[in-house]
DNA sequence: TGGATGACGTTCT
DNA sequence: AAGAACGCCATCC
């Protein structure tokens, strides 16, 4: 168990928890928003952490981006991916036959940046 | 201090 | 369409 918390997970977390239920981010969106454009996978490391302290943060809305229309569980535990999926279908959030989720109508920071 | 690591992302095959 | 190759950058050891 980590005990440590960079302090750069604390604006990760922060927000996270603006994600709105039964919508969805991700990493890069999350990373973004937090001040680091560039540090994704930073927020996976976050997210890890989560695993053993959950502190509230809905983690499992954060997801991995496959191209910039869809986004995909990108857990690596399998079980952990489905009980992500397990929690966003509760909350209303479709998966395709693929199981990949359309941004377009799920995309919490991408309905907010993008505006046409 | 240097090099390895990773719940990622984009681009090139 | 699926997978490999890089790029990224705070942490870890």
């Amino acid at each position: 168990v980590r005990q440590k918390q960079p302090v750069h997970w604390a604006a990760y977390y922060r927000t996270i928890r603006r994600i709105p239920p039964g919508q969805v981010a991700t990493y890069g969106a999350i990373a973004a928003l937090a001040g680091q454009p560039r540090s994704s996978r930073h927020v996976a490391f976050a997210l890890k952490a989560l695993e053993y302290d959950e502190r509230g943060v809905p983690w499992h809305r954060v997801v991995g981006a496959e191209g910039s229309r869809r986004a995909r569980i990108a857990i690596k535990n399998p079980a952990g991916g489905a009980q992500q999926r397990m929690l966003l279908e509760g909350e209303g959030v479709e998966f395709d036959a693929r199981g990949r989720i359309d941004l377009e109508r799920f995309g919490w920071a991408r309905a907010r940046a993008t505006r046409r």
